[in-house]
Order: C-alpha cells, then sequence, then structure tokens
DNA sequence: ACACTATTCCATAGAACATTGGAGGATGAG
DNA sequence: CTCATCCTCCAATGTTCTATGGAATAGTGT
C-alpha cells in the first residue's frame, strides 16, 4: 500500500528531524546561531573531538541545515538560513511545552533553584522592550558575554563585549550607576546566567535579557557587527 | 568539557528531533494533523503494521508530541497541540527552501510535470483568500476528498465531503456552474491533486486549494466540526 | 614548489533503532 | 462470565548511527 515515491518524499523531510535528533548537532546548531564559525572553534566549544563534530557538521550539511564557505585557511560553517534558527526555536518550544522533565534538566543546568525565573533570587529576567527603555532611559547598561569571536559576528548595538570567563577580572569596565543586563547565546546558555550571579555577589545590580542573541535578531531587531574580520 | 547537565538538557531537545526524523512518524503526524484518530486506521493509512505504528506513536508520545485518550474500546491519538502542528510545519518549509531533492520527489510523488503549479496544465492552486472570495461570489463548490472520517473531525464550512476513492461514482453530487475547489490534508497529500485531474478529465472546472486542512486552521481561519462521534 | 594547517575521510567496534509475529491487557458487548 | 476488539508489550533480528584515532586531502602562505 505504501508507495515508494511517499516514503521518499517523507525521507527527505525526515532527513531534517533526523538532523535534529542528536544533542550534540542541536548545540552545534545553538553556536551557530551565534554567527559562522570555523570547525575547531565549535568543536571546542560543544566540548567534541574534532573528527566527532566535523562527522556531526557534514550531517547538518547534507540535511541542508549548514552551509560551508571557505575564509583563507580555515572552513566558516554557518546556518542555511533564518528559518533554520527558526526551526530550532520552535523545537525547544515544543519540547519546553510537552516535556515534563525539560524544565528540570535546563534548572538543573543553568543552576537555578526556583521555578518561576521572575522570583529566582540569583537571576532575574527583562523582555527586549524593557531592555530598550532601560537603554533609552540612560538606566542600563548592556553586557555581551560570549566569546569575542561571536560578539564580533553580531552583537545588541552598544552593548560592551566582556567574554564570561575575563569577566571577574573585568569589574572595572563597568559602569556602577546602572543596571548590568548581561545576556549571551540564548535560553540553553549558561553565559549569562553566571555573570548576573557573579556580578550579583560582588554588590552589582544585574539582571538577565530574556534568551540570547539569536531570539534578539529574529525579532527584527536591529544589530550591530565589528568590523573586525 | 562537556558537562553531562548540559548534555542531558539538550537531549531532552533532541527527542524531539528525533521523533521527528522517521518517514513513518512523519506521516503520522501528518495524519493527525487531521484529527484524532484510533491506531488501526492511522496504520492503514500510513500502510504499516498494527505494531509498527503503535511503536511509532509511543515514541511520539514520549516525545510529547502526541497524546491519548481512550474512547470506548478503542485508544485516539491527536497532535499535543498547535505548535506541534506548526512545527512539523516549520520542517518542511526547511526541507523544501534547503535540500535540492526534495522538490523533484514531492513532484513524482504528487505526478506533477511541471516546476511551477501555477502553471501546471492538470493541477492549478488557489490561495485560501482566493478561495473564500469565489465561495462568497457563489463561483465555486468547495470538495472535501479525505476520508470520512477526517472530514468529520473539522473541515472548511460549506465544503462537500466525497472521499476521494468515491470521486468517480458520485460525479452527480457536484453542481456543473460553479468551479469545483479540492482540497485534502496538505501539500504532501495525493488526493485532492488525483480529484482534480479525475475531475478535468470529465469536463469539469476543478482547481486545488493550496496546502490543505491544518494550514486553513493554522491560519485561524474557521473550521466545522461534524455533530457525529 | 614547499611545507603547513584546518578539515575531512576511513575502518571499526559498540550502541541505538526498526520491524516482525505473537503473547498479554484492558474495555465493552452479549 | 466469556468473547471479541483494539491496542500495547516483548524478544529477536537485521540495520543504521556514533565515536574514535589515525591517515589522507586540499587549499594557503612563504
Amino acid at each position: 500500500m505504501s508507495s515508494p515515491a511517499k516514503t521518499e518524499l517523507f525521507e527527505r523531510v525526515a532527513r531534517v528531524g533526523k538532523a535534529m535528533g542528536h544533542p550534540a548537532r542541536l548545540e552545534l546548531l545553538d553556536l551557530l546561531g551565534q554567527g559562522e564559525c570555523p570547525v575547531e572553534p565549535l568543536a571546542a566549544a560543544a566540548g567534541l573531538r574534532l573528527s566527532t563534530a566535523s562527522a556531526h557538521l557534514q550531517v547538518l550539511r547534507r540535511a541542508g541545515l549548514v552551509t560551508t564557505r571557505r575564509a583563507g585557511t580555515s572552513i566558516r560553517y554557518s546556518l542555511a538560513g533564518d528559518d533554520v534558527a527558526t526551526l530550532y526555536a520552535a523545537q525547544r518550544a515544543v519540547a519546553a511545552a510537552h516535556l515534563d522533565d525539560l524544565e528540570p534538566a535546563r534548572r538543573a543546568f543553568l543552576g537555578l533553584t526556583t521555578n518561576d525565573p521572575q522570583t529566582d533570587p540569583a537571576v532575574q529576567e527583562i523582555s527586549r522592550e524593557e531592555l530598550l527603555r532601560r537603554v533609552r532611559d540612560g538606566h542600563a547598561t548592556v553586557l555581551d558575554v560570549r566569546p569575542a569571536r561571536e560578539y564580533a559576528a553580531g552583537h545588541i548595538p552598544g552593548a560592551i563585549s566582556i567574554p564570561a570567563d575575563e569577566l571577574a577580572d573585568r569589574f572595572a569596565e563597568l559602569p556602577t550607576a546602572t543596571t548590568v543586563v548581561a545576556y549571551c547565546r540564548g535560553p540553553h546558555c549558561v553565559l549569562s546566567y553566571d555573570a548576573v550571579r557573579l556580578l550579583t555577589q560582588h554588590g552589582r545590580n544585574a539582571i538577565r535579557l530574556v534568551d540570547g542573541m539569536p531570539e534578539w535578531r529574529l525579532s527584527g531587531l536591529p544589530v550591530a557587527h565589528d568590523p573586525a574580520a
């Protein structure tokens, strides 16, 4: 009954799902959502061997989710389009809505203690609109705690870049009069949570922007690019 | 470097992708997009053995994509929410946009000959808005060619139900003065293509509605439900 | 042309997945 | 109570996927 042509058609669509069906590949998509990147830094950030990361990237490429471009001696991977970032966000949303054990895992990973991010004593969040309001009124300093490469690939206009692992040594660069609004890669990135906790422990007013850079961009808000390659 | 908590978090999200990474499961999602349904008709429609279909449905259920409800002696499966239908549509869109061999496979399955559905001599399509306009002006008869069960679970208001396999015997029920606009399950369903070709061969004015029932519903347009269970 | 570097390819072993037929469970009908 | 129906669960098989370390490759810069 099942025609081969039908199976073949659904198999094509399934290739996309299959590619998004492995934790390592989802993490690579998460990282690529920040901007194009060579293989080696991707592997390092995801905690993968180089050959493993390369193999996963091939799967993503064959599924049409990422593309490559040669830049000098290295090969830069990037998402094949905004629709891929949107698909990834939709999958996260479905998982969050219908899987009972996702939110506990998320809280465990991010170091959250209470159920509601709005009432967590350690890390509170504001919306993108609220951030824009506070910046306009001069009450907020926007802090990008992602690695320098990702900041360079695109960041919120006016944001200061202090990668999370340098934050403890670079407090001085942050003004004390305003609230610091930290952001990072997105809802599954620990960097801004750690940053807000660190700043708060040192008596600063610090808060987190909901989501991260890809969601900012997908919302149609402006993105600043570093002129440096 | 890769924390177990991080892998665990991404694994949860990957479960959704993995569930959408098999052609049979995508077809089941496609069918469930028409409305809730017991296992046996699903298996029959997808061309699967009962135990195979059941196993796939368990995977979908564990991934949070479908839910079950007991109705007498049978168990009705349905999509866990509109977000699942949206995710499925997004995955189809990404596959269509970035996979070179999807469109050929689609055309082969649906029996299309030219690249552009608007110029295909056999099957032309109109938008949902155009359908509404024509119906309002009395120039169109809407025809639902899906199985009776799916029509009963939700259909375009005013549509006539003639399942595709009965169409050849039931021409008489269709008015001759208006154009027949046939619709079915969606862009990966062959029923309305076959129906339009059949009607056209018999000298009727027939045309296809773009996409199908789930996309109509997700567009926020009204859906009529059969009072019968 | 040379060597260098970033990345892919390869072979393999182990893990996860899909299919199948049949046994087992729950529900409603008689 | 027993039967019939509908579905799930199970165990076994074959298939596909993943990780790994090392070899191979392909552009680049000198």
